[in-house]
DNA sequence: ATTTAATCGTCCGAATCAGATGGTCCTAAC
DNA sequence: GTTAGGACCATCTGATTCGGACGATTAAAT
């Protein structure tokens, strides 16, 4: 029973409907956009299409409110989780993509002329620290909620990320001229 | 003169073409595949299909072989380079994308059973390992070419970025049972 | 000469994407 | 107790991106 090629939406929409038990697209969209979401985006009407192509599978089965805004609840089904187990049991995992635009800039900072660059490693700087700050205070609310554990260590990942970002940029503004 | 959004692509495109004077698709996808396409990979069908686009939009040339393989050598423009020095100019840059696959089923831990996170965390210490030893064999090559400061300057960033992968997915399966 | 390997280019169906659009529900001001 | 506004929720669409199959040309090896 080969299934046709399960996307890393595919994946997220199965964890994340496993782990709630039963989700609207809705709740996927709100859980995706205060965790994962901050590094790893995924547009909301994958989370909206992705739940169906699911279905039709088997993988999850659709309880759909019958009146007002017909909400569809979402759980996973034997084969899903299957499915699912499987996917995690797996240690292999594709590379990593790190799509910095920042970086592409940088790339052809031959090519560019006066402070560009530093400007640009200023205002980096500027959005990592930003960043690393809201990551920090999002830290304080679950880093010892045991039920989070998993979701605390991704969130640690995305601020050592942050940290080398903002390390890498603020060390190319200082040694540039400007 | 509004030129219709331009994608990641197409600055890369627009800046190797201008970085090389002259280029061939081809020649582009060598280029990406030893430098950025490390770890922010662009499909070839794409490194051959915009440079037409780009032509169309008056940004790049086209000067193509009569015979044999009919390649096509793409050079910049002036409106290109213009093109190009805007985007360069311009300190704002998206936020980063990172996408890492074994972080997806760290996330989704909790559902896993026994050992399997220990698994994937030493199977991803593995990997970033040989991606370190790559990019420093490659770090040995180029750290003193002056010409490529800037490209030198991305390799860091993968270095750096290797390397907290590397720790981060080490503290995990240490830290782990199993 | 023939085979083999490396180089190079095109094409297409499928997946992804951003964002416009529109409906439903809640609340609180009147 | 109506209504206006904002938050909540869902769907759709056209454009772009994507991977990878396929095929052709050239160079190297036998």
């Amino acid at each position: 029973m080969s299934t046709p090629r399960l996307s890393h939406t595919s994946y997220l929409v199965l964890g994340l409907v496993s782990g709630l038990d039963k989700a609207t697209p809705y709740e996927l969209k709100q859980m995706v956009s205060t965790s994962l979401g901050y590094f790893w985006t995924f547009p909301h009407s994958q989370l909206y299409s992705e739940p169906d192509r699911l279905a039709d599978l088997g993988l999850l089965e659709v309880d759909q409110e019958d009146e007002g805004r017909r909400r569809k609840q979402y759980s996973i089904t034997e084969a899903g989780r299957a499915e699912l187990e499987a996917w995690l049991r797996d240690p292999d995992a594709g590379r990593a993509e790190v799509r910095e635009p920042g970086l592409l800039k940088l790339f052809f900072g031959e090519l560019a002329d006066g402070g560009d660059m530093t400007r640009l490693a200023q205002a980096r700087v500027k959005l990592y620290t930003e960043e690393l700050e809201r990551y920090e205070a999002i830290e304080k609310t679950i880093s010892d909620e045991p039920d989070l554990r998993y979701p605390y260590a991704t969130l640690r990942l995305g601020i050592a990320w942050a940290k080398t970002c903002l390390a890498f940029w603020a060390d190319i503004a200082e040694r540039l001229p400007g």
